[in-house]
DNA sequence: CAGAATCGAGAGCAGTGCTCTTGACAGTGA
DNA sequence: TCACTGTCAAGAGCACTGCTCTCGATTCTG
């Protein structure tokens, strides 16, 4: 896949990665906020203004570090998709992500933490950001198909809802009922504040460790959306 | 309240409440990471240097903030709690995290972001920070003694969890089954995980505004812990 | 092969958290 | 009232940051 490209080309695209990887050994150890350009190019052995040759900004490199991080978790649960039991493929996602944000929690706070201030998340991390919700529907929508889906019918969905619905997450997952797709949101966002609660230390004195909670609430949820 | 102390104690207090002012208006424009002492200092017309004889570091003026917000938060929901009928008041104080969230949205980061590098929470910070939970357990409890709590029956809680809960969450709430508490703590890393995707920008193009997503799942979650 | 594009190096600017010293002031016991 | 003690704001200074600009060298391209 190199083939075509000059001696500079390929240089600029390894030395790229090699500051990306830089960066991100010093992101796993001082945090986000501390990540220092001239830190990482003292790492590499080259001038801190050389750095701006690859990355025009520090903001640009976090960008990358982003998209990079949301890429590397989407990949790891959908490794963990697969298999024919349903509710095994929904508890094993659950422990995936949650393992990746255990692994890589510099990483993890980077895509869910607090956003950095007078950053604005490029159009380009919607794609990755969207894995692991788009990996849920589409075990939800396999569950539909088999007929291992009990649509909730004890809450309505309210019209402004289903508006919405319409617009992005019906295209996604077109077999999905509203109240299906509504709770998916909720169980989205549960599972990311319960992780976030973990690793930022909202549990520690009452479910920490979680390992119990966690696998506990991921069938829970998994009920309460309607897989059987 | 202030008699008895010295002119000098007394403008030490003052000070101390005017750097936190200060601190706390430039939060809310720049965000925790690019506070900065000397532009603190520059705002209340004195020295940086002087700014420590107040806060020992920039961490420490950053706890005092943190203890702020939590307190903050929990009297924003303590006075939506109250009335006569449980499922209104649930709503209510879910609107009113969210409301005082989407106020404060820099000194939410601070308290439910991405934590500090570097920084431990001291013990302090705790109390304030249980005050939500403890309100919506609180109310659970009336509901229970009233009879207004359906148990849910169908997923009985692990013996691990259990141990877990009779620990620091029992005490809490003597009256409460642990299917109630487990259900309680799933409740409450929803709802904080609803709000910091809301207003981190995670919700952006599929339920924002999240006005309506906010009311109908607070209900869902009023339903799921068994509330009637 | 000459011109254009790209590269790393280095100096420099404005800003940061934090430390140390200095001189002025307030509070207190004799 | 006076002297002592502790506290105060001020200022200089250190090591660091992101970022810009210029310069000479290297590499690619017509």
């Amino acid at each position: 896949m190199n083939a075509g490209r000059t001696a500079r080309e390929r240089a600029r695209a390894e030395l790229t990665e090699e500051i990306k990887g830089a960066a991100r050994r010093q992101l796993a150890t001082v945090g986000a906020e501390a990540l220092s350009l001239r830190a990482v190019s003292r790492e590499l052995g080259m001038v801190s203004s050389a750095l701006y040759r690859y990355f025009p900004s520090r903001d640009e490199l976090l960008t990358a570090l982003i998209i990079d991080a949301y890429d590397a978790l989407g990949s790891a649960a959908e490794r963990a998709a697969g298999g024919d039991d349903l509710l095994a493929e929904w508890v094993a996602i659950y422990a995936a992500v949650r393992d990746w944000a255990r692994a890589h929690p510099q990483e993890y706070a980077l895509i869910y933490g607090s956003p950095i201030s007078g950053y604005k998340a490029p159009q380009t991390t919607v794609e990755p950001a969207i894995r692991v919700p788009l990996l849920l529907l589409g075990l939800l929508q396999r569950a539909q198909v088999g007929g291992r889906l009990a649509v909730p019918t004890d809450a309505p969905v309210p019209t402004g809802l289903l508006a919405q619905q319409t617009e992005v997450l019906v295209p996604l997952a077109p077999d999905l009922p509203p109240a299906v797709l509504m709770r998916t949101v909720i169980v989205w966002t549960q599972l990311f504040g319960m992780i976030s609660f973990e690793l930022f230390g909202q549990l520690v004195g009452s479910m920490d460790p979680a390992d119990e909670f966690f696998e506990s609430t991921s069938r829970q949820m998994a009920a309460f959306v309607g897989l059987t």
